[in-house]
DNA sequence: TACGTGACGTAGG
DNA sequence: TCCTACGCCACGT
């Protein structure tokens, strides 16, 4: 393996990029489920949702992530196509308490998990 | 190296 | 009030 060396480098920047977003993920409490918005705006950019969006996706082979907390501004589960099965985001928020009806999280303000004010 | 795409959000009409 | 268009940053081709 010739490790040329420079490459390393932009590897480790990039994912310090996408654990900053992860570390919030992991911090949303079993229950409760959080928006890219509202992840993105307590990264400090309101226009970086995408980007978390981004960094869900490279997520996957990572359990420890809760990927399926993470929802839009809706409340609606536009990710879960991403997931092994359509239905696996919206039975693993269903195990934590939570109600889903046509991808819809009910109830979306009173579980909604604001990083901004809990971890402040 | 450059262009296009993407799990969103906000602003304007 | 609802729909459309634009902006942001990073990754893939």
């Amino acid at each position: 393996m010739e490790m040329t060396g420079t490459n390393n480098y932009a590897m480790k920047s990039k994912e310090n990029k996408f654990d900053d977003i992860y570390d919030v993920v992991k911090l949303i409490p079993a229950g409760k489920v959080s928006s890219y918005g509202a992840i993105a705006a307590y990264l400090g950019g309101k226009r970086g949702a995408r980007m978390v969006g981004w960094a869900m996706n490279a997520s996957h082979g990572d359990s420890t992530i809760p990927a399926h907390r993470v929802v839009n501004r809706n409340g609606l589960l536009t990710g879960k196509m991403f997931f092994e099965s359509p239905d696996a985001m919206q039975n693993k928020l269903e195990s934590e308490g939570l109600k889903i009806i046509k991808d819809q999280i009910q109830d979306f303000q009173t579980h909604f998990w604001d990083p901004s004010k809990e971890l402040l």
